[in-house]
DNA sequence: TTACATGCAAAATGTTTGCAAAATC
DNA sequence: GATTTTGCAAACATTTTGCATGTAA
């Protein structure tokens, strides 16, 4: 049986926390870091990730898988994919699902039980692409 | 103007293609070390990292994205995506392929100029299903 | 004989962890 | 007061790089 630790609401937690609500980016986590640090001058690098760790476990934020090298990390749970501009690292939003029957489609392919997907586009961003 | 170096196919970085051409799944950069290291017992890890990215430039190998921290490679140059073991690591190939009008239609909503995209497949690999 | 390739070790990058002190319930 | 959280610094894993030496065309 395992135990569930308790889960405090820090100030530190709470800050991060608001901090990724209010960008409209996909944050990493040195990003975080960098805005946290306006209001906690104190606060260190591995906070932040512990932080962000627990606030991912506990489902409050969602993990970016897009392929690059760096987590990102996303305020916006609901089901949707994104976009990676290869040339800046900006991360935006797409509503782009595949069939709701694929995961049984592709297990019986090839007999794996499937319990998600990584779908992530990548291209030019609008002003990227408008760069010579 | 760029001028492209010339690339030769030294007995390194054939065996390394070799290696991974034999292999079944997509060895990572240190999985292919070991496997290289049995007949060039002297090769260093810098030496197998250095030919992997050149071979990936020149088209002949695969980088594969699968959302995992380390990177694999994949001699299987033919369009196709891959599922990750979420227990052991294992990646397998699978066949699924998006409509070839995603592009336009994701570019069209989101403004960028859409190259290409990360579809990664998860789930418990056959063995994996059947342990408890 | 001039590039390109290699071994080695050090550096760079992104993330995690151990521990004593501090904050929280 | 017991337990979680923090700052700090060290450890960690993966990948990249500098440089002197080696090797192939």
């Amino acid at each position: 049986m395992e135990q569930q630790t308790e889960r405090r609401m820090t100030r530190h937690r709470q800050v991060i926390l608001d901090e990724i609500r209010k960008s409209t980016g996909h944050p990493t986590a040195s990003e975080v870091y960098e805005m946290v640090r306006k209001s906690l001058p104190r606060i260190s690098l591995g906070t932040v990730y512990r932080n962000l760790q627990i606030l991912s476990e506990s489902g409050i934020l969602r993990t970016l898988e897009t392929g690059g090298s760096k987590r990102r990390f996303d305020w916006n749970l609901s089901g949707h994919n994104h976009i990676l501009c290869v040339r800046c690292g900006r991360v935006d939003d797409v509503g782009y699902d595949l069939k709701p029957d694929v995961e049984e489609t592709i297990g019986s392919i090839c007999g794996y039980k499937v319990t998600g997907y990584l779908l992530a586009f990548k291209g030019l961003c609008p002003k990227c692409r408008n760069m010579r």
